[in-house]
DNA sequence: TGAAAATGTCATGGG
DNA sequence: TTCCCATGACATTTT
């Protein structure tokens, strides 16, 4: 309190130096209400109530996902969350529906009730004129309609709310200002008012799917900001578990239909051990989601964010960047969780992770991440390649349970030969058919990329695939001679590289050759349009040329009509012809008997 | 479910 | 000779 009272005062003094400033700017143009203090307290106000606001939703969310996931069950089989059935003793109607229990939930009695009176106190309490606005940070959650949270968090019952939340108002009506220093001067929330969104996807190195929402690194971290800030009893166990409600929401809005409360729920599941974490708060986050993205098979943003929180941790490999997967990938690792092991009874694995120290075996795999984007980036082949493809098999190769297909049949991998042909049995387990039933399959080059890293894999490469197929030929043998490999595992890297520089070229060839159709026909175009003009050249000169005969004709008869001989007879144009020589004299040869009348000389230059 | 398109892979030849 | 690339042909997957 001591701090904040500091804080109060050096903000007082910071409004007065601003005020002076102001005074000497003012001949500057400067608005006024720019430097008001007046006015500053009107947007701290202001921001206040969208603080309210956004606590309010957030609570009303949680009690909404909290009278949903009462009315629901988990469905072994499918993993889905299903309307849960009436009991013995049907408390409720038979045949509601989801939506009718969301109604009801909403419709509950106390809860409601509770922030009614709360939006009363802070409209008494905050007479402000706008309340639509909104900060970036905030922002988010309201867009979320449909947010899902756990039903193990520790959501703010009405009960807690005054002594949280909802009596914070209240208790600080006589001094809200001191009271709203105190929120201000925690850390997250700066950093969260204060995080441009730009900034975060800076930090965020590669990029995410179209999806604006998931384009929003900042989001998860801002949910546990808001559970920090607005829940001071919240346990770093609960902070934990409302950081795992923020990919629930995630979950929902990629795939609405599939129940978010699996990761949440798996985890305490799952992870009970995990609350007992009491390292540093950024760190329990990763783990935490590493973890419950290891169980459930649901990658949480959550890394994303801590990813660009501390980028250079070394606590977290690229292995488990690519687990990271928003949008599709989310889908697709549900898919892989549920549907490459079909026998599992739960669509949820609880199995154990038994990959999780062999994940730091990849040492160089921090690289492999910077170097598929660089793929992406640079190779002409991967132009559709798009991040979403990449996740999903990097998350199946991370996946402990795509590796148990292959080595439950007792039949390594490295056994097969690198160039055949045929499926290896852990592809078959993921690919052939029937268990893709939720989402489509896996794109071709996913399934080459993860044939090839699972092969990598399972022969312990050093190296990405990537790595292996992008490195320039020195770079290459370099990094070869610096790992000693086996036949088996050179034959692999080979094998690798020969296929990822083939599939590049065969991409590149094929480019070619469409291009080459492409300037063909061009050319074909071109042609048949110098065909046309041709024709049409031929036709006009054929015109040309009759008329020319035309002319000649007249002129040749004019000319016999006023040709006479020595007895002033005309010459019929019928017995004789009009010939010119090379030397440009015209002669009147006779038609019939030219030879003759040639030999006698008859020949009669004109 | 079959056809077409797209893609991956192998074999081969040339630089 | 070896490596790399281009490309035809075939297999497989996707649409």
């Amino acid at each position: 309190m001591m701090m904040d009272m500091e804080v109060m005062h050096s903000n007082q003094q910071d409004m007065d130096l601003i005020d002076i400033l102001w005074k000497q700017d003012i001949d500057l143009g400067a608005r006024r209400e720019v430097f008001d203090y007046n006015h500053r307290q009107k947007e701290y106000e202001l921001q206040r109530q969208r603080e309210l606001e956004e606590e309010k939703k957030l609570h009303l969310l949680r009690e909404q996902e909290k009278a949903l996931l009462a009315q629901l069950q988990l469905d072994e089989e499918t993993g889905e969350y299903i309307p849960r059935p009436p009991p013995s003793a049907p408390l409720q109607p038979t045949g509601t529906s989801l939506e009718v229990t969301q109604n009801v939930s909403f419709t509950e009695t106390g809860d409601s009730m509770s922030f009614d009176e709360c939006l009363q106190l802070l409209a008494e309490t905050f007479p402000v004129e706008g309340t639509e606005n909104a900060s970036v940070c905030m922002d988010t959650p309201a867009t979320h309609s449909n947010i899902m949270m756990s039903p193990e968090q520790p959501a703010l019952s009405p009960a807690d709310l005054p002594s949280a939340q909802l009596a914070l108002p209240q208790r600080m009506t006589p001094d809200l200002e001191q009271a709203w220093m105190e929120l201000w001067s925690l850390p997250e929330l700066q950093q969260c008012l204060n995080m441009p969104m730009k900034d975060t996807m800076e930090t965020t190195s590669y990029p995410l799917s179209n999806n604006p929402e998931v384009q929003s690194p900042s989001y998860p971290n801002y949910l546990q900001m808001q559970t920090l800030i607005f829940n001071p009893m919240t346990t770093v166990s609960d902070v934990k578990t409302n950081s795992l409600n923020v990919p629930t929401e995630f979950m929902n809005t990629f795939e609405g239909s599939v129940p978010s409360v699996a990761p949440s729920h798996n985890f305490r599941e799952v992870k009970p051990e995990a609350s007992q974490l009491n390292s540093s708060f950024s760190a329990d986050v990763f783990y935490l989601n590493t973890e419950l993205e290891e169980s459930s098979g649901q990658p949480s943003p959550d890394i994303i964010e801590s990813t660009s929180d501390a980028s250079n941790k070394p606590t977290y490999t690229s292995m488990d960047l690519y687990s990271l997967s928003p949008g599709e990938s989310f889908d697709k690792s549900k898919q892989n969780l549920t549907e490459e092991h079909p026998d599992s009874d739960s669509g949820i694995s609880i199995q154990g992770s038994p990959n999780s120290p062999s994940k730091s075996a990849y040492g160089g795999e921090s690289f492999r991440y910077d170097s598929e984007m660089e793929d992406m980036d640079h190779s002409p082949g991967s132009a559709e390649s798009e991040y979403s493809e990449i996740f999903p098999l990097n998350y199946q190769l991370d996946n402990p349970e795509s590796e148990v297909p292959a080595s439950s049949t007792g039949e390594p991998e490295q056994e097969k030969k690198p160039k055949q042909h045929t499926v290896d049995p852990a592809e078959k387990s993921g690919h052939s058919g029937a268990p893709f039933t939720k989402d489509k399959p896996k794109r071709r080059s996913d399934v080459r990329l993860s044939r090839d890293e699972q092969k990598a894999k399972t022969l312990k490469i050093p190296f990405t695939v990537d790595m292996i197929i992008n490195l320039p030929v020195d770079d290459f043998n370099e990094l070869m001679s610096k790992h000693q490999l086996n036949e088996a595992q050179l034959a692999l890297v080979r094998d690798i590289r020969r296929r990822g520089k083939n599939k590049v070229a065969a991409q590149n060839c094929r480019k070619r050759k469409m291009e080459n159709i492409v300037g063909l026909e061009g050319e074909l175009d071109s042609l048949n349009e110098e065909k046309e003009r041709l024709l049409k050249e031929k036709s006009k000169n054929m015109t040309d040329l009759k008329e020319m005969k035309q002319q000649l004709t007249s002129l040749y008869q004019e000319v016999f009509s006023l040709l006479r001989d020595e007895q002033g007879n005309s010459y019929s144009p019928l017995e004789y012809s009009l010939q010119q020589s090379t030397d440009g004299s015209v002669f009147l040869v006779p038609r019939i008997k030219k030879t003759f009348r040639s030999e006698d000389n008859h020949l009669s230059p004109l």
